[in-house]
RNA sequence: GCGGGAGUAGCUCAGUGGUAGAGCGUCACGUUGCCAACGUGAAUGUCGUGGGUUCAAAUCCCAUCUCCCGCUCCA
């Protein structure tokens, strides 16, 4: 993984961001040729899911034809879209940590129960693990007082158990991990939103989010898609942009970073049919991987258990890719595919949700009245065709593009031994990037700055460089070129020679297979694109 | 946020109190001519940053930032 870092920095792909300033925790730069392999691996999304997308025919695996549309929604939005898709509360969070055990909790997810043995009262915790804290704290209990387990009878519980947030005084707590009392700090607040303030003379009343995710973007205007552009359910809608969190440990390189960049598609459908879309997402997604180059060794789907999975989710998959920097046998998640059903639009139609007796009912504060309330605006869907309204259900594929991108230059890192110009075995670095994310598609040599190479070099380079992103190359030997391009993951190489003077024909160099092969001048441009776009 | 390790040229690193170094890379010139060739020359550093100790600090001390590893967190 060193290697990976280090060459994404001398080559240009990746530098920590503010880096003269001794840069900026869980920020990054994406150079000259980082910014092109992120920019075309956009681009492939989105010509792969929206533009391209065959509306017509129903695809493999899907219950029928569907429309796709994008989307580009502010980064800064009402705050009550917040509140009303649960991330206002879900990331904001009262921490404690433990001194002794160095362990942090949430507050609100400690439980503990007053228990008195020996003179002395303490309020004895634990991070349940079961529906029965009871039976949690008992041995914690007897091991603080140092009881046995048929002394039991000698602690006196005073109550039944409850959260640690109804205690005040720490000094009486027994943390969850630790042998002493009062090895807890207070609690302190984390709060995973960006805040910022609207306006030149704003005050905390104006404060607002940097969206932590683009899909609530989505979701607020499914309304005036549906209004504006004549989809008809089933359809999708795609967003590509910037998102922001504050992680609380950035690590990994980019893997896990403050500021980062989202593809999502909220795509809407009948809750009848939802099930069979879920499956036929996730399939797709888990096989766009595989088709730019992801092994699938490397790759996987996992899909969430009953524990795991959203309260209001019926399904929900992660495509994860097994990471050089993460342990032997782990993998990172580069996508979720998640069957949200009616969730997010109910959301914003009626008030933050909760799950109550298994239905998702709206959350109401002490005062009877919604926690937070919903904008009222009807979410629901006329079908024409069979004259009925519902709320469509919602299949989810939100996929990370800093993450995707950090796994291909993963996957395509490589060492090789390739003949120098003895014919000896030397070492090679290549980025088997995929034709498709390549930075450059090709690069053109002359073989030699004489005999009128230069010039006839120079004339493909600018015929190529109006449809690709090409690169000239005339310094040094023409081997070292060849390297230098492998090292940026350049596909192929274009080299004019003495024969190329004699019958207008150039040698293209393949990257992965070293192999040679001569082409017309005039046949590069559709031999290219047969090569890159197949 | 806690504990451990690290930060010196674009990259990889050497340098334990006394003149700032190597290899690779970059650039120029010459030579060569299809897979990192060779020769000559050049550029690049307030040694992460800020304080302190000292006649003198890359080196010792303190603080701080960043990176890596382990905890912790991750709708």
């Amino acid at each position: 993984m060193d290697k990976i870092v280090s060459l994404c920095k001398r080559r240009g792909f990746l530098f920590q961001s503010s880096e003269i300033y001794g840069g900026l925790n869980g920020f990054w730069d994406y150079g000259p040729l980082g910014v092109e392999l992120k920019r075309n691996l956009k681009d492939t999304w989105w010509r792969d899911m929206v533009t391209g997308h065959d509306d017509l025919t129903a695809p493999a695996g899907a219950p029928q034809a569907y429309q796709m549309v994008g989307l580009d929604c502010s980064i800064i939005m009402h705050p009550q879209v917040w509140k009303c898709s649960g991330h206002y509360d879900l990331f904001h969070d009262f921490m404690v940590d433990c001194r002794e055990s160095k362990k942090r909790y949430r507050y609100d997810q400690v439980v503990g129960r007053w228990v008195e043995s020996k003179g002395q009262k303490v309020f004895v915790t634990v991070m349940p693990e079961t529906d029965d804290p009871a039976t949690e704290i008992e041995p914690r209990a007897l091991k603080f007082f140092n009881l046995r387990a048929k002394q039991a009878d000698q602690l006196v519980y005073h109550g039944s158990h409850a959260s640690l947030a109804t205690i005040s005084d720490m000094a009486t707590v027994l943390a969850p991990d630790a042998k002493q009392l009062g090895t807890l700090t207070p609690p302190r607040e984390f709060n995973l939103m960006f805040k910022t303030i609207v306006g030149a003379m704003g005050t905390e009343e104006d404060a607002a989010f940097l969206r932590p995710e683009t899909a609530q973007g989505i979701f607020v205007n499914f309304k005036n898609v549906v209004d504006s552009s004549r989809v008809k359910v089933p359809f999708g809608i795609a967003q590509i942009g910037k998102s922001f969190r504050n992680e609380i440990t950035p690590r990994n390189f980019t893997f896990r970073s403050r500021e980062f960049e989202q593809m999502e598609i909220e795509f809407f459908c009948s809750p009848e049919s939802s099930n069979e879309w879920y499956r036929y997402w996730r399939d797709r997604r888990y096989q766009w991987y595989l088709s730019l180059g992801l092994s699938p060794e490397r790759l996987r789907m996992r899909e969430h258990d009953a524990a795991e999975i959203a309260h209001y989710s019926c399904g929900t998959a992660d495509i994860e890719y097994a990471f050089p920097f993460l342990p032997a046998g782990e993998f990172g998640e580069l996508e979720g595919v998640a069957h949200r059903a009616d969730f997010d639009l109910r959301s914003h139609q009626e008030g933050k949700l909760v799950k109550k007796d298994g239905a998702l009912v709206v959350e109401t504060g002490t005062d009877g009245k919604p926690r937070h309330k919903g904008s009222g605006k009807k979410m629901d869907y006329l079908d024409q065709e069979t004259n009925r309204k519902y709320i469509p259900h919602v299949i989810e594929p939100s996929a990370g593009a800093d993450r995707a991108t950090l796994a291909f230059l993963c996957e395509a890192y490589r060492e090789d031994m390739a003949p120098n110009d003895k014919g000896e075995q030397e070492a090679r670095v290549l980025l088997k990037l995929h034709p498709r994310l390549a930075p450059f598609k090709a690069a053109i040599f002359p073989l030699f700055n004489k005999d009128g190479m230069p010039e006839v070099a120079q004339k493909l380079y600018l015929k190529l460089k109006k449809r690709f992103n090409v690169f000239f190359d005339d310094g040094g030997s023409v081997g070292k070129r060849y390297r230098r391009q492998d090292e940026a993951g350049t596909p192929y190489c274009l080299t004019i020679d003495h024969t190329t003077l004699q019958d207008q024909t150039v040698t293209i160099r393949d990257r992965d297979t070293l192999v040679q092969r001569r082409i017309s001048l005039d046949a590069v441009l559709p031999e290219l694109e047969k090569l890159i776009e197949g």
